[in-house]
DNA sequence: TATGAATGAGGGTTCATTCAT
DNA sequence: CATGAATGAACCCTCATTCAT
C-alpha cells in the first residue's frame, strides 16, 4: 500500500515542513527533494494538505498508542506518570521533526482534518488526566485541578520541540528525569 | 506617532492573525477589516511582515518588562516564582490573541526579526532561571537542572494559549494557582 | 512665473531622471529631494510627464537656438560645421544630465509631447544638413548623401552622453576638435 | 533547450519592448502576444528582466562576434574599417527591433546585468580602436585621438536605430557607404 | 501654500492542481 | 509511471494623482 516512494515523499515533506514551515514549502520543493516533477507527485499524494495531515496524524497517533501501552501496565500512578513523561520526551526528541510539524504546522490544516487531530490530542489529555485522578484517588497524589495539571505537564512536554537541540549536552533521559522530579517532588525543600 | 488608524490596523491584524494565521491572512483581509483600500494600508505599515513583528515584539516585551518588575521586588524565591507564574498566565489570558500570535505565528518572520524575538525570549528564560538559582542557593528550592526546569515551567505557561477558552469556568487566577501548587509542592503526598 | 521652487523641482527631476531613469523615479523621490510632500508637489507641476517634457523641451530648444546663432554668423561652411560640433559637444557636456534625459528618457513621453520634441529634433537635423548643402554647393565639401551625413555627425555628437565622464582627462574642446578633424579631414592619409 | 515557445516569447518581447519600451510593457502584454496566461509565462522565463537581458546579450554578442571575424581577415585597416561599418549598419538595420532594445532599453537592467552588457560594449569599442591604431601605425590613417574617434564612429552607427526606417529609400549598403566615405575621406575637398 | 490620507488600478510573481501525452 | 505545459486565482506591494483640511 505505502510504497517506497510514498514513504520517501512523506519523509521529505516532514523535513521541509520542519525547516521552512508548511506554507512556505512548495510542492515543487517536495518534488525536488525526491527527484520527481511536480506533476508526478500527484500520483502519490492527493494534496499538499493531505501530506500534512498524514504526518500530524501519525505523530499524535504514536503518542496515543504508547500512552495506552503504559496505562495497561501494572504500575503505581507515579510510576505511570514518570513513564508517560519519559515516553513523551523521548518520542518528541527522537522524532523532533515530526513532532515539530505536529505542534507547529497542524494549525494550517482545514477545519475538518484539524478537528481529527484535536480529538486525538484531547484523548491524550484525557489519558494523562486519568493517571492523575488515579493517583489522587489512591492517595499517591495531591492534585489541585487534574485537568489543568495535566495541561501543565503536557505543555511542558510539548514545548520541548521549541528548545531541544540534539547538539546540546542533554539527552532525552536527562530531560525526562528533570521533568519527573519537578512534577512529582516540586521545587520546595520544606514539605 | 501611533495614530488611531495605526492602532486600528494593528488590532485588526492581531485578530485576523489569531483567527486565520499570518500566512492565510491577506493584506486585503486587513484592509477590509479597517475599511481601507489595500494600497492605502501602506500609509500606515511598511509591510505585512512588519505588522507581525510589531505584534510579536510588543507581546514578548510586555512579558519581559513585567518579569523585571517582579524580580525587583523584595520577595522570597518561591514568592517570585508564584508571582511570575501568575503574571505570565494572566497576561497570556488577558491578551490571548496577541499571545497566540506571538507563540504560533512568529515563526513566519524572516530570520532577522525572528532573531530579535528569540533573543528576548532567551532573556526571559534567563530571568526565570535566575529565580530558580536564587531559590536553590538560599535553600528554598531543590532544583535538579535549573535551565530545563525553567523551560518546563515556561512550556506549561506558554501552552496556555492552546487550550484556554474565556468561555470556560476557569479564570487566570485559578490556572495560576494550580500551576504554582504543582511546581512548588509537586504531586506526591509522601515527602 | 517660474518660481524658485519650480526651478528647484525641475533641477531635482533632471538629476533623478538621469540617475535612475524617468520610470524608475517616483514622484515621492522628487518630493523628497526638494523637501516637500508628494501632494504638495502638485501645486507646482501638472504631472510627472509634464516635468519630463519641460526638461526635454528646454534641452532641444537650447541646441536649436545656439545652432541658429551659428548659422547667422558670416562663416565658411567648414567653419560653421566646426562651430556646430564645438557647440553641440560643449552643450552636451556642460549639461550632461539634461542631455542624457533628452536622448534617453524622452521616449517615455506620450505620443503628442514626443512629437513636439521630434519636430524640433528634425529641425535641428535640417539645419545641419543645410550647412552640408551649403558647403557642397560652394565647393568646400564633397558630400555623398547630405542627410545621412548629417545624421552620422549628429549620431556621433549625441552619443557623447553615453560615454563622456567629467572625471576623465578630456574636456569638451578636446572632443570637439577630434570630431571636427575626423569629419572634415577623414582618416586617410592618402588624398 | 530553447523550445518553440521560448523563441516565440523572446520574439514577442523584442517586438513589444521596441514598440512600447521595456517598462511600459507588462508581462500581461507578452502573455497576450503568445496566447498564454500571465503565470504560464514563468514556465519559460525567470523574470521579465531576464528576458530583456537575453535580448540585449544576444544583440551585443552578435556585433562582437561579427567584428572578431572581420578582424581575423587579412585586410588593410581601411578595408577593415569599411567592413566594420558595413557590418554594423547592416546588422543594426536587419535587426532593427533588437538593436533598438539593446541601445534604448538595456539601461532598465539592474546593475549586475547592465555591467555585463557594458563590458561587451567596451570590448567592441576596444576592437574598433584597434583598427584605428593599426591604420595609424602602418601609415594608412591619421588619427587624432583613436579612442574618441572610435566613439564617434560608433556613435554614428549606433544612432541609426533612431532614424532609419525600412520604408525609406535607403538600404543598409547606402548608409554604410555614406558613412565610410565620411569617415575615410572627410568632407573637405581641399586636401 | 502645504499636508497627508485615500484612492484604484496595475505591477511582477508564486503556486497547488489538472491533464494530455 | 512520469512528464511538463497550462491554468487561474491570489499574492504583496507601488504609485501618480486627488482633495479636504
Amino acid at each position: 500500500m505505502s510504497s517506497n516512494r510514498q514513504r520517501e515523499i512523506l519523509h521529505a515533506a516532514v523535513k521541509l515542513f520542519e525547516q521552512k514551515g508548511y506554507q512556505a514549502t512548495s510542492v515543487q520543493d517536495i518534488a525536488d527533494a525526491v527527484g520527481l516533477q511536480k506533476g508526478s507527485l500527484y500520483h502519490y499524494i492527493q494534496s499538499k494538505e493531505e501530506l500534512l495531515m498524514q504526518i500530524a496524524d501519525a505523530a499524535i497517533r504514536q503518542f496515543n498508542e504508547q500512552l495506552q501501552e503504559i496505562l495497561a501496565r501494572p504500575m503505581t500512578a507515579q510510576e505511570k506518570l514518570a513513564a508517560m513523561i519519559r515516553m513523551h520526551v523521548q518520542t518528541s526528541i527522537e522524532n523532533l521533526e515530526t513532532t515539530t510539524v505536529l505542534w507547529r504546522e497542524a494549525f494550517s490544516l482545514g477545519e475538518a482534518p484539524q478537528g481529527v487531530i484535536q480529538k486525538m490530542t484531547d484523548t491524550y489529555l484525557d489519558l494523562v488526566t486519568q493517571i492523575l485522578n488515579e493517583g489522587s484517588e489512591n492517595g499517591e497524589f495531591q492534585v489541585h485541578h487534574p485537568r489543568v495539571t495535566a495541561l501543565a505537564i503536557l505543555g511542558a512536554c510539548n514545548w520541548v520541540y521549541r528548545w531541544y537541540r540534539p547538539s546540546g549536552s542533554m539527552n532525552a533521559n536527562d530531560v525526562a528525569h528533570t521533568f519527573s522530579k519537578l512534577f512529582l517532588d516540586g521545587l520546595l525543600t520544606t514539605h
